[in-house]
DNA sequence: AAATAATGTTAATCTAGTTTAACTTATTTA
DNA sequence: TAAATAAGTTAAACTAGATTAACATTATTT
């Protein structure tokens, strides 16, 4: 494909291992290149997850609708970051999640059997996703731990901290899914925290 | 080291990838075992978590102490599992979090150092954490849903369901505490599911 | 076997966050 | 530019779960 919009993702991997020119033409030959716009799915719940994809630009949301209908925000994606359902690609069983486009998004696309037999040619791809699950783990554990610990108002006021530039790009009412509490309690907190 | 003690490591390996005798032997060599007693720490926070550590026999639980004094429990480990602090080792950097030994636990260690060598030596391993992180990812996402979908009682119901074994391991406080909730509520919702 | 410490229970009171519902303000689209 | 839709606000009534505190039970140690 198009070694230029593929740039940010060899990029990317190279910040944990370093890809030889040879390797990095492996892995260009292998992966697509998509674009979605604002409001399509990447994946829905109940859709085998059949391409792992990353963020070239734009943003998306994964979330959870409950018996109820109810939507609950698992995270946000952007730029340098995966957008697909780890939990579905990996064991290509149908999705719990919905990744939904809240902005035009690109992406770059590697199917899973391309996956399987790029880790064989390109064994330091392995190595690559264990740093990268490495640290997407410990996250997830920080965040159980900051739903325990934290008051709503501290999480969002974290949240604000950690990722200013979120807020830019995406509505409040997710920002308050993703934090578990609901678009009028947080429409409070920021009202409180605005008269402190 | 005594491949006797070992050989349910190896064997939990072998459920990811396949070792050859000669991979296996060089893993027996760099790998160390050691007993803890029932109330010692694996590791304390603040310190850095120097081994990754699976357990043999026995259980932990890993938590974190705020400000307040007050623990939160992020997760318990038991056989074929880890009992180490993975975000401080792979940072090699101070742990947020003490792992505690609920039982007389026997470990299987591997310092940082050995693990890097050993992943050149051995690149499955590489192959084998990946796939283990993918599902400790995947269930660290999946609890943060748990969290924020089902209520108090809802959640319990699923954790005896999913691990009937554990509460009869596991002193309720620090089920409660595991469950994001205060022993008194936990005591509550029990006497309610028997009175249901 | 008594004493101590650890774990678990019950009940009253309190509070962080939800629900409902009416309203306001932006943003799209016709 | 009007109309329609999406996003955000306010406030009253409500509830899941916390807090406090006193007590009961079970282990562990002496």
């Amino acid at each position: 494909m198009d070694s230029h919009k593929a740039q940010p993702f060899i990029h990317f991997v190279n910040t944990y291992v370093s890809l030889t020119k040879e390797e990095e033409g492996l892995i260009l030959s292998t992966i697509t290149y998509r674009k979605y716009l604002k409001g399509q799915y990447v994946v829905q719940q109940g859709d085998v997850c059949k391409q792992s994809a990353f963020i070239i630009a734009g943003c998306t949301r994964t979330f959870y609708a409950d018996d109820e209908g109810q939507e609950h925000i698992v995270m946000f994606s952007f730029e340098n970051w995966w957008a697909s359902e780890i939990g579905s690609f990996v064991t290509q069983t149908p999705s719990d999640y919905n990744v939904h486009c809240i902005e035009n998004t690109e992406l770059i696309q590697l199917s899973y059997e391309n996956q399987e037999a790029l880790f064989k040619k390109v064994p330091k791809l392995e190595r690559f996703f264990r740093l990268v699950l490495e640290t997407a783990f410990v996250s997830a554990q920080k965040r159980i731990v900051r739903t325990f610990t934290l008051s709503a108002k501290e999480r969002y006021v974290y949240f604000r901290m950690q990722h200013p530039e979120m807020e830019q790009r995406i509505p409040q009412y997710m920002v308050a899914s993703y934090l578990g509490i609901t678009k009028e309690f947080l429409s409070k907190i920021k009202n409180q925290l605005l008269l402190e």
